[in-house]
DNA sequence: GTGAATATATTAGCATGGTAGTATACAAAA
DNA sequence: TTTTGTATACTACCATGCTAATATATTCAC
């Protein structure tokens, strides 16, 4: 097993342990089904259990790992049911966070926003895929903080954990990106324009856009879903 | 400090503490701002400072506790920033929920939310306000289900913590629960009616009514909040 | 060869001791 | 009186050993 890894800085062992396994699971470093065990971690990441436990037992709050007492611990098979429910509140939260965004946005962001898109340009002439997932992610985020709702971003982003799996599937086999980049140029063209009605068709074609590759993903990676 | 008793129920230690504190301080045993230790709860539930932490970490990234290393660990104060953008999200998902729920809404839960009905007029009668509190998230939570999103429920309950805590002071001082009632009957009546129109407005009018108490309980109990 | 009983290994849950960082009390100096 | 330095106490963080539950391998009876 390899695992990515994460900068330290300063923080926590608890923390840094979180954080590496976390982001291996969302980029597949680590397999969905794959079976861990806190001992194996902690060897690797040069810590005791105790911090590798607390960073298992959040990650299987959250979803991305499921522990059997006295057995062992694997990382969560993708649920498409639960990707569904996430999907369904995040395209409803964000209608309606795009059109207060459409009322108001701050200057400062505007700049932030600019900037985003220019880089996401950028990753997509280098073909830089796992950058511009990033990228995506920092986007909408930078969204939600001008309409001061950063924290619901953070749960989105939370229980969206599976679908970001599914995202880092489709980019590994190079699947529809161009388009992602020219839909945020006129989700940020709407905001700029306060046109909400408009935004709220962009958006739903954004968020929907996912929805016919599932059962191709499937067919191609059988074992990492339930 | 007196704590609210939990039944253990087999759960892991960890899990009992968890739900114990949880509970506590949703219902304010533990007072915002009250500071608390590993060792003092772990003595006080009879358990090592393991499961202690454990719970403490949870707790803590749900937004209840704040725990400062090496200093110590406090109830956290109400966030009335963080209460707006929780009911913003739970106003924006439940419109959107009670709109499935008024196209089809399975039989089997028609029932158990007329029982839950009955039950919050008994409670209403009785003046048993803390019962009523848990039927009333009852109901929400059974309305979730109907639609196949129970965790998103479950998400919202975390963000809306600090609500929670804001419903029982105001339960306290006894402030407006028939019409909850009232309102909860007209709901389901909507579902039942299919009456997608009627439900949404109800929602909001439902989800709204807290707003003009704030203020006055923060003058009331100004060392709860931020 | 098959099935049951038993031993062994492996795991997460939990208890406990040491550590380093922080706040506090108090004494000494100005 | 105020400030500064120092000792003390207290805390959460982390390491590690033990326990109980479970899975697997082995032995034995038939």
């Amino acid at each position: 097993m390899e695992l990515l890894s994460v900068p330290k800085r300063g923080a926590s062992a608890r923390e840094y342990v979180y954080e590496t396994l976390r982001r291996n699971i969302i980029l597949l470093a680590l397999k969905p089904g794959q079976s861990l065990t806190e001992q194996e971690i902690a060897e690797k990441l040069s810590v005791s259990r105790t911090p590798v436990r607390e960073a298992f037992i959040r990650l299987a709050q959250e979803g991305l790992l499921e522990t059997y007492p006295q057995r062992g611990t694997v990382v969560s098979l993708i649920d498409l049911e639960r990707v569904d429910e996430a999907r369904f509140m995040r395209r409803t939260l964000e209608k309606a966070i795009l059109r207060l965004a459409c009322e108001s946005f701050p200057q400062e962001l505007v700049f932030e926003l600019r900037s985003n898109l220019a880089l996401q340009e950028v990753c997509l002439e280098e073909r830089n895929f796992l950058r511009l997932f990033e990228l995506d992610e920092e986007f909408h985020r930078l969204i939600y903080r001008g309409c001061k709702k950063e924290r619901i971003w953070d749960l989105i982003a939370q229980i969206n954990a599976d679908f970001r799996r599914i995202r880092v599937l489709k980019l590994s086999l190079g699947i529809g990106v161009g388009e992602v980049v020219q839909q945020h140029r006129e989700i940020a063209g709407a905001i700029f324009d306060h046109n909400a009605a408009r935004v709220e068709e962009l958006v739903e074609m954004h968020l929907r856009q996912n929805d016919p590759d599932f059962e191709r993903l499937r067919e191609e990676y059988p074992e990492y879903f339930k």
